[in-house]
DNA sequence: CCCTGAACCTGACCGC
DNA sequence: TGCGGTCAGGTTCAGG
């Protein structure tokens, strides 16, 4: 998926052409993403859009009497376009505005989810136990160190745990252990406060770094405008494997943890 | 609590 | 061209 960054370049890429808009119609092609797309979501028809928020990778679209609840799963992507126009073959669903422009939600995998709730949407079974947000001032070395200390697993899988730390997927777990030079598989209980305020500070500039650059395209991300995000040669670890390190020269090696490639130097990260 | 493997899907790519 | 295998930004669930 889309981790953070790429969610939150969505929401500043959609906000302006959605905010205090009526929708007009939904149009649903394909109600079968990972989670059914509930009959519900039709409630929003005639609602103002109040606000648009972010809430780790889900993106949440307030209306007048409820909020939609999105997730891009690992294929989804959003872009306002003019309304009506020609759907693609994983263009699944349509939110149009009566201002002429279309949110067009596409996903080929159809691991995305789009829910419709009337109740406060944090409060909702899939917001209701995440973790803090890694951009604030809660999400600092003694909350991890704290968060950490029963945690035997490896230190990658406890940062892309989102009910410890929100947002932070495989590639921008790879970049910011590669930074602080922590091990990816070191067990999380063993990490020292130093360590965690190196970890913490590195997955704060990664993400602020990726967001001022758009995101990061790989295959089929693209920002609202349709253009793609810059993070991409920003990569230091991920996608890198067999290469040299950028800082002793020896070859990246990688590693499967929680069925996701992992890249690291074994000579920098210990 | 830990770990592994599988599931949900499609598309791109690689070797034969 | 085609076929089979592998991989991909995420999340959840079952079983040991």
């Amino acid at each position: 998926m889309p981790e953070l960054p790429e969610v939150e370049t969505s929401k500043q890429g959609i906000k302006p052409y959605l905010v205090n808009q009526r929708v007009q119609e939904i149009v649903v092609r394909k109600p079968k993403l990972r989670v059914l797309i509930p009959e519900t979501l039709s409630q929003l028809k005639n609602q103002r859009i109040t606000t648009i928020e972010r809430r780790g990778k889900y993106l949440l679209i307030n209306a007048e009497s409820g909020s939609v609840i999105l997730h891009r799963g690992m294929s989804g992507s959003l872009r306002v376009q003019q309304a009506h126009t020609p759907p693609g073959k994983h263009d699944h669903v349509d939110f149009i505005i009566d201002n002429g422009y279309q949110l067009r939600f596409t996903d080929p995998r159809r691991f995305g989810v789009i829910l419709w709730t009337e109740e406060n949407p944090y409060s909702h079974p899939l917001l209701a136990s995440l973790g803090v947000e890694p951009l604030t001032q809660s999400f600092n070395k003694d909350y991890l160190f704290q968060k950490t200390r029963s945690i035997k697993k490896a230190t990658k899988l406890a940062i892309m745990d989102n009910k410890i730390v929100v947002g932070i997927g495989n590639i921008y777990a790879t970049e910011a252990l590669y930074l602080a030079k922590i091990n990816p598989s070191r067990p999380a209980n063993q990490l020292k406060v130093g360590e965690c305020d190196l970890l913490v500070t590195a997955i704060k500039s990664i993400l602020k770094k990726a967001i001022k650059l758009g995101g990061t395209t790989l295959k089929d991300f693209f920002t609202t405008e349709g253009k793609p995000g810059y993070f991409k040669q920003e990569l230091k670890a991920y996608g890198r494997q067999h290469q040299p390190c950028l800082n002793c020269s020896n070859r990246l090696v990688s590693l499967s943890l929680g069925q996701r490639t992992t890249v690291y130097c074994a000579t920098c990260q210990t």
